[in-house]
RNA sequence: GCCCACAUAGCUCAGGGGCAGAGCACUUCCUUGGUAAGGAAGAGGUCCCCGGUUCAAAUCCGGGUGUGGGCUCCA
């Protein structure tokens, strides 16, 4: 006789064990329709499910994220059985829900074309019309082994396998198709309305490179044909955005053929590049750091001390002279603590700041390659703290002060902060990782941030901290980083001498805010969709005469805004108006300044917004302290 | 690096075993026009590279390179 407590903590009585299904239909027709997965005692289980005992209850629907997520997995198994139908002797391995949507692997003898997808979709299309009902059974591992061996499923036997032999499995059956899943599924294939297959890509048997490959459907789904539609949409905005796109028609950078994974920046993009890393200059200057550059290229024995041949010698380029080898720096850190070195250092000295916008190369693997975003020539902004281990705690609080500040000026508000714990192979005592990670967490919590701890990703030779910036599109971006390092001072001989006059061993901390200026500006483009705020803007504004005969004038202003400071171009060229106008704001210049007779008469200049709004007439000061105006917001809003 | 797709004018792209196409951009001329495209003419190509098949290859086949989407990787 259970009692069912609902969410709303109303009560219902049933005189024998009932299924969820049954209960939904006491509560009203339209929740049963609807229902498709519950919640007991907070564990998820289908429709189907019977409960016996007094239990807390909640229907989940398409209107609950678990509800969607269960759509998306059952779209999966709906999806193979459309596959396996269609192409009999495809295998089934394993079919997860991701971001958006699910995929499913199959192992077939050769890879499904777009046309496949195409027709797999339309049999999902009448497997949901059938409305299938989707049935839940257990089973003993042998039997399991025994029905995948008889199909010919020799993955799933690999999988069932790997389950330790106590447990009963569950199994999920619709029509002719049955898999192995921990569920909870749909109650029937019907309710399957809005989906669409995206892509198919290999991927590794387990996701291990060393596997053979498989052959991997992308899929999304939906509650409604409606959302369906917004979520296609969302892509095409996206992709408008796409900054290799942005690059080329606003004339920023390119890339080819001749230097793979290596970014070539033109005038505009280079402004952009140029204003950010004075910023950044002018950041880091404010806040005790000491700019300095070291050399590109050096001698292989420096990274075999390091520690970076050893771990990262395959990604390192590297040329030969003098019958010497020497490898392209692929990091910043080593040549840092040479600068270091230089000169003995006391305790007063410390900590020692030392910032670059080093400049590193790196063998990336072809396939990785990706516009300006992971590229194999890239610049940081780099620093390494050099302080003792009291002074980490410190240093972190610092910097998480100056990061924050440096993402809101750039107009991102939403952080993501994660710390990153020991991982399995590490070098340093156990004692100095306590510390270490204890530093970072209580820094964060100094600073009263939330952050996630992902166990076992920190670097070898210490825990770091990571910030990731989420753009307007709800993207998430990895920027900075801060991170301890115990190993490389120490292998390189970095020393500095105590309070007491003995030697001591500084710590190291690695830390960047944007990350690489290829990536960052990258991020800038999408986040923005190429429509930088005045202060980042590679053109602030132009000049436009409407003939001929204020074309002095027009020279006139430009110069005077130029010698302002202000980034300005005129455009003189025998055009109407109208053109010239819609070629700028295509452009994105945030200010279009027209100069016709009465501006010339009047000493002003009649001020368009990049979103059409007629800003009036004004003196060129006023106009001057208008743009000053914005520029000194950045990209902040508030 | 692995799987799939793609590579044609400066850009966006169509075409396709038999003289290489469009729109925009570019050049010249006309036009001097007040807030998102004025008009006319012209120029522009190793159809990514190397092989093969064929009377004939930009087109079909093989290899390479690059790009895109995934996988692995991302200190």
């Amino acid at each position: 006789m259970p009692t069912i407590t609902l969410p709303d903590g109303s009560q219902k009585q049933f005189d024998s064990p009932v299924s969820l299904h049954q209960v939904a239909e006491s509560i009203g027709p339209g929740l049963a329709k609807a229902a498709l997965a519950g919640r007991v005692d907070d564990v998820l289980v289908d429709t189907s499910h019977t409960i016996e005992n007094d239990s807390d209850l909640s229907i989940i629907t398409a209107k609950d994220d678990d509800g969607v997520e269960v759509l998306r997995h059952s779209c999966a198994h709906l999806m193979a059985q459309a596959v396996q139908q269609l192409f009999p002797t495809a295998q089934v391995t394993i079919g997860p829900t991701v971001e958006d949507g699910f995929y499913y692997d199959f192992a077939y003898e050769r890879p499904f074309t777009p046309e496949d997808l195409e027709s797999i979709e339309k049999r999902m299309t009448d497997l949901s019309r059938e409305n299938l009902t989707v049935e839940r059974s257990l089973m003993s591992r042998d039997e399991a082994i025994e029905l995948f061996k008889q199909k010919g499923e020799d993955y799933k036997v690999q999988i069932i396998e790997d389950i330790p032999n106590e447990q009963d499995l569950s199994f999920y059956q619709q029509g002719d198709f049955v898999d192995l899943c921990r569920g909870p599924h749909i109650p029937n294939t019907g309710k399957l309305q809005a989906f669409k297959l995206t892509k198919v890509a290999g991927a590794y048997w387990r996701g291990d490179s060393r596997n053979e490959m498989l052959q991997r459907i992308y899929g999304t789904a939906w509650p409604d044909k409606k959302s369906l539609k917004q979520y296609i949409n969302r892509l095409a905005e996206a992709e408008k955005r796409d900054h290799r796109k942005l690059g080329k028609k606003f004339d920023l950078f390119h890339t080819q053929e001749e230097s793979p994974g290596m970014v070539f920046w033109h005038p505009k993009g280079w402004a952009i590049w140029q204003i950010i890393e004075q910023y950044i200059r002018g950041v880091q200057q404010a806040n005790g750091y000491l700019e300095i550059k070291t050399p590109q290229v050096v001698d292989m024995s420096l990274w075999e001390k390091s520690g970076h041949a050893d771990k990262f010698g395959d990604d390192m380029f590297s040329v030969h002279a003098d019958n010497r080898v020497f490898a392209i720096k692929p990091m910043n850190c080593p040549c840092h603590v040479q600068v270091f070195n230089q000169g003995l250092k006391s305790y007063r000295d410390l900590p020692i700041r030392l910032a670059e916008f080093g400049s590193c190369h790196r063998d990336e693997p072809s396939g990785t390659l990706q516009g300006t975003m992971r590229v194999r020539a890239f610049v940081q902004d780099d620093a390494h703290i050099f302080c003792s281990e009291e002074k980490i705690q410190e240093e972190v609080i610092n910097f998480i002060d100056i990061i924050t500040d440096v993402y809101h000026d750039f107009g991102f508000d939403e952080i993501i902060i994660k710390l990153s714990t020991r991982p399995e192979n590490r070098v340093g005592a156990d004692e100095d990782w306590d510390r270490a990670e204890k530093a970072l967490e209580d820094a964060m919590n100094a600073k009263e941030l939330d952050f996630d701890i992902l166990p076992g990703e920190g670097a070898f030779y210490g825990p770091k901290i990571e910030f990731s910036l989420k753009d307007c599109l709800g993207r998430v971006w990895q920027c900075g980083t801060i991170q301890v390092d115990f190993s490389m001072p120490g292998r390189l001989d970095a020393q500095y001498v105590a309070e007491d006059g003995t030697r001591q061993t500084p710590v190291m901390l690695h830390r960047a805010m944007l990350g690489s200026f290829e990536r960052f500006i990258g991020i800038l483009i999408e986040n923005y969709a190429g429509e930088l705020p005045p202060w980042l803007a590679p053109v602030q504004a132009v000049v436009l005469n409407i003939t001929d005969s204020q074309s002095d004038y027009t020279n006139e202003v430009g110069n005077s805004l130029i010698k302002k400071g202000f980034r300005v171009e005129t455009d003189l060229r025998n055009e109407k108006i109208g053109f010239k106008i819609r070629e700028h704001t295509i452009q994105k210049v945030p200010y279009l300044l027209v100069v016709g007779d009465r501006e010339v008469e009047n000493g002003q200049v009649a001020v368009r917004a990049r979103n059409g709004d007629d800003l009036g007439s004004m003196s060129i000061d006023d106009f001057s302290a208008l743009l000053q105006t914005e520029v000194e917001k950045k990209g902040r809003t508030a």
